[in-house]
This record gives structure tokens, sequence and C-alpha cells, in this order.
DNA sequence: CTGAAAGCGCTTACAG
DNA sequence: CTGAAAGCGCTTACAG
């Protein structure tokens, strides 16, 4: 292996060219007040040596490393959905000239000896951070207090906070209200919500659902709390419950996909068919892959949000100024084949 | 946000303690020759200052960053079984102190201006670079050619090359031999095998259930060549088509879940159960989650590979000679529910 | 427009 | 054992 220290440096370029250091390095950053032919001359001699500036050093008379980190929060798997924002994120940086840091870190629970990542504690590394996964309030609250650069997907906290945070934000409360009218327009009234509340993420989606319900004149009807950490499992012992419990049920919006496939088999077992039976609404933050599924779905962009996220945290190390802009990402609501409208008798059926 | 600048430096520590700037280095690093004294009154201050080591600079002036890069290659999404790559480096990684650049880079088609990811080519950012995604012999020979210190995944490659490489492997090859295998005890002959060898990493799948088949003496039946991206289409097209044509089959393994599941989607459609018509054998590279499925799969511990393609690299980047060591990840064969027994009688009955 | 020089925050021989 | 100094590879006022 060539060893990384023979790598041309300026001052190889400046001998070559029989120039001073100091214009090497101002053609090289493209500076308009070169003569033409030194500019010329060096970027020529450049070129042959196959000269790359050392993004370290520039760092450190800069007093920034282009550097962003991803930094999970408190979860140990990298979801679907995260994986997507990790691609979102990295999209954005490269196109950018920025480079991403990505990190793991499990906060204390004790409060006092809550130590910070060091991808955004150490000086020289992250010039600002972003944070996903399980976000609780006193993290931030740490964040804030060591005047650390950061941004945070709002979807992933405990609660939104100090208003001055200015997260970024998915809509999919939004999405969750349109799915529930949506059912309601075909005619369902029994129509359930299954959801993790544990999960951060999931709680907007509830909350829309409660929005639609409680403008419906409806009696909203929920299971928010997870047995396991398969959300496969869950959907399928929750629904089992609820068909075993003979509650009515003739709708459910399930705040996964995974939770929605749980749901299917669930009613399979129990002899009920999608949608001919029940109709389902899931939350599409996978890939995109319908796994023949056809299942409508409220569908999120993850990747324009690691996008968004990324340009946050860019503007945020870039900025003198604290910063001053919420970001929304929409969700759309995708009619597939899951639902069916419901004709007035069948209302007493179940 | 606390300006960056303004984290105290060890000048500051210095001056504080009245010692000099080379003592406080010292101490910080944990050299032996320190008066005792003088190493109590510096790491008090350091703590009071709430010092941190800038980490760019002494990256600077030991030339090496305690960066690793991982680049994903000519492929733009993460896979589960890559998420786990990238958890189980993370792992590694910091639990050494190093950190993980994230980087996708798309190389072009035409070799000679096949240019590098900017987390390599660059001075001062990844001492050691991890390829997984698509790995073509040319983009590895560039690597070589330029002398860049590079560990890869030998099962994401075109081809293994040069034994002078020295890769890191998880051993499917043999899960898929045993888990063919284990199909022939249990009576089966007719024993498909469908992939998709477009993905290099399936390959050596298909080369174990080859190697078994011929063991065994038994015509090997496969279908690997895919008609999308969508790996439970696939599943679910590929037995459609081999029940169709009414081909003999008993048993099939699966290059992956994913397409197991679109198999056993597939099968049901065609009135046929899994285990009762038809035997199924997946590979497992997801997060462990059954999914309800009780799948019998071959198993890689995706998170292991991680980190020694973590530690790999770390040695890489910290070896003065070339490296010299293979490392292989064993698969191991997990009987679930899947697979039965077949009769003497029933080999006809198809 | 260009060079000489100071400086970024460290580490590491080199004297003492 | 400790300090003064050189050096890592850059950028950027400051003179000229």
């Amino acid at each position: 292996m060539r060893s990384r220290s023979s790598a041309p440096t300026m001052k190889d370029i400046a001998r070559r060219a029989h120039v001073s250091i100091g214009t090497v390095s101002r053609v090289l950053n493209g500076h308009a007040d070169v003569d033409p032919l030194l500019r010329e001359r060096v970027q020529s001699t450049a070129r042959k040596m196959g000269y790359r500036l050392n993004e370290r050093t520039r760092a450190t008379v800069q007093a920034k490393s282009r550097m962003i980190g991803l930094i999970l929060c408190n979860d140990f798997w990298l979801s679907a959905a995260q994986s997507l924002l990790l691609l979102g994120i990295e999209e954005h940086c490269s196109a950018e000239g920025y480079y991403v840091l990505f990190a793991r870190h499990q906060f204390d629970s004790d409060e006092r000896k809550l130590a910070l990542p060091a991808v955004i504690r150490t000086p020289g590394l992250a010039d600002c951070v972003i944070l996903v996964g399980r976000l609780e309030e006193k993290v931030l609250k740490t964040f804030d207090r060591d005047g650390l650069s950061y941004v945070f997907l709002a979807n992933h906290a405990e609660e939104s906070g100090d208003a001055s945070r200015h997260p970024v934000r998915y809509d999919d409360e939004n999405g969750a209200y349109e799915a529930t009218c949506y059912l309601a327009q075909l005619g369902h009234r029994d129509i359930w919500y299954l959801g993790d509340d544990s999960r951060f993420w999931q709680r907007t989606r509830y909350r829309g659902y409660l929005r639609a319900m409680g403008e419906l004149k409806l009696e909203p009807r929920a299971h928010t709390i997870a047995l396991s950490d398969d959300e496969f499992e869950n959907g399928h012992s929750a629904v089992s419950y609820i068909l075993e419990q003979q509650w009515p049920v003739t709708a459910i919006v399930a705040a996964s996909d995974e939770l929605a496939f749980g749901v299917r088999e669930g009613l399979r077992q129990h002899r009920k068919e999608v949608p001919k039976d029940v109709s389902l609404i899931g939350f599409e933050n996978q890939t995109g892959h319908s796994r023949g599924s056809n299942l409508t779905s409220v569908s999120v962009d993850m990747i324009e949000v690691g996008r968004q996220l990324a340009k946050e945290a860019i503007a945020r190390s870039e900025a003198e100024e604290p910063f001053s802009r919420d970001v929304l990402v929409p969700a759309s609501f995708i009619k597939r084949s899951t639902c069916r409208p419901l004709r007035k008798e069948e209302h007493m059926l179940l």
C-alpha cells in the first residue's frame, strides 16, 4: 500500500511550479486575483502530480470539518426507514461536498452523567449533528445547554419542546388523518388504530387518527401498547385479540406496513380476508417495495426527509446566527387495493 | 450555539496549570515520564475546563485520522443485510476509538475515467475504506493500482481475484450446501434453487447448491435470472412459472428470505402449502425477525461480518506491512418448520 | 497580483 | 523529567 504521506502537498506543487505556496492555495481554491499564466502553470502541475487538497488541514485552519454526524440515539437497530434517512443525508451531503459520520449513542438514563457522543463532543469532528432514533427531552436539553450544533427529527422526539429548536418533521399526522377520513367516506364506522406509542414517531399518527375520529364524531378504538419488538407479531396478536373479543371492526389503520402485514396474517388465520371482511391501511416507510401486498398506505418520502435534515445541518454549521426555520415534509396517501366501500346493511354484520 | 472555537485548547490548559504545552500533551496522552505533581495539576485543570483533545489536529500531526470509510459501491439502496454490516462496523470502530464515514459511490463504467470516492481519494479523510455493494473487478484493480488501503466483502465481489487481496467473506456457500443436503436427507429429489446471479453475493449460494447436488448425484434445477428488482416478486413469478410448466418440485432453496416469502405466496395462489406440498428454505440476512414465517433458513450473522470488516480495516490502517489474513465468517443452518420428510411413494405424486 | 510570515492545535525529537 | 522549537499541510491577512 502506498503510504498516505507520499501524496503530494502544496509545497511540492509550489516548488515544481516556481511559485509560492500561497499562490498555489489561491489558484486551487479558485480565487479570482491570480495571473492567468501562473494559474495555468499551477493547475497543470497540480494535475500532473495528481494533487488532492488535504481536507483535514484545511479543516484545521478554517475551523470547520465539512463533516455532518448522523447519530442514532438510544436505538440499536437501523430500521428500513432510518436506512432511507441515511441515504438521503448522504445524497445531499456529498452533493454539497460534505461527509457523513455515522454513530450510535446510548445516553445514560442518569441525567447527571449523561455523556454526549464523541462525534459532536470532540473538537475537530462533526460541525453539526443530526439526531434520530428515540430522542428523549433531557437529551435535547443537554445539547441545548452545551450549545452544541444539532438538528433533530421531530417525529423521533418524545416531545417537540422549545419552539426555538426548529426541527425537521414529516407530516404523518395529516397522513393518518386523511387515511381515517377516507375510510369513513367509504362508509366505515368501526375504524381501529393499531400502533405502538413507545415508538415516539408513531404518536403523531395516532394523533391524526384521533383528530379525524373526533371531527367525524366516531368513537376511537385503538391498541397502542406493543407486546413485543416485532411489529409483525404485534399486528398479528392485536388483531387476534380484537377478533376474539368480538369487538366490531371493519377497518384498521396500522401504524406501519410491518404491523399491517401481521394484521393481514392474523385476519387470515381467523378466516377473514382483506379487503372483503376488513379494510386495511398501513404506513409505508419501506423501500417502496410492495412485497406483493398492494397495501393502501400513507407514504412518507424518507429519502427526502434525509435530504432536508442534511440541508438544515449544513446550514446550521455554516451559519453564524442561531437558526430559525421549521421544515415540514408532507406525507402522501396512496390508494391501492386493501380498502373497499361498505354498504349500509353491513354495519350490523360484524 | 457556542462557537466551536471557544473550546479550550492545550495552550489554555498550559497557561492555567503553569506548564508547557508539551507537558500538557504528555500527560493527556498518558505518557509515563511525567512528575506526578504536574500530572495531577494538568489533569485537574483539564477536567475543570472541560478539555477535549482536538481529533483533527492530532490526526494532522500523526498523519492518520482514525476514520474508516464504508463505501456502498454501485448500489443505490442499503439493504437490510447492509444495514447490519453498518451496525457491526460502527460497533467495532467506536469500541476501538475509530469513527465511521459513510458514502455511496457510483463507479464510471468507462475504466479510464473511473473516479474513486472522495472519502479515500482525499488526503486527511479515511485511513482505510471498506468496500461493499456490487464490486466489479476493475474497481478493485484501480484500488490496487493506486495503492489505496481497503478491505472488501468477497461475497459482494464479481470475482475474488488476486489471492493477495485477503478479503473478508461469509460462508454461505457452505450454508447452501448444508441446506441442500438436509433436503436430500429428508428424501427430496426434486430440489430447486431460486436466486438472482446478477447479485454477486448470491452466486456462492448457487455454487453451494450445485456442489451438493453434484455429490448427491441429483439433477440440479435452478432459476437464477431475475425479472425485477423486487425479490418478493421474483420468487412469486419464478415459482408460478415452475408450477405452470408442471415441472417436478418438492423442495426449494431460495437465495433470500424475501424471495422465499414471494415463493410461499406464489405457492399459496396455486393452492399449494408449505411444507405440506413443498419444503422451503431461505437465506436470512434480516434482523432476525421471523415475520411470523418460521422459515427454515441459512443464517449469517451480518453484524459479526461488519465487526470483522472493521477489524481488518483498522489493522490495515495501522499496519506498515501489507496485510495477509483471510477472514471467514461461518453460516449456520437453522431448522424451523418449513421443511418436511418425503415418503418414498410421494416421489411420483407430482 | 504575489511572496513571506503567522497561525490553526496538536506531537515529538532535541536539549538541558 | 520538562521546556522551547520545529513541523504537520493548509489559509489568510499583510506588505510590497
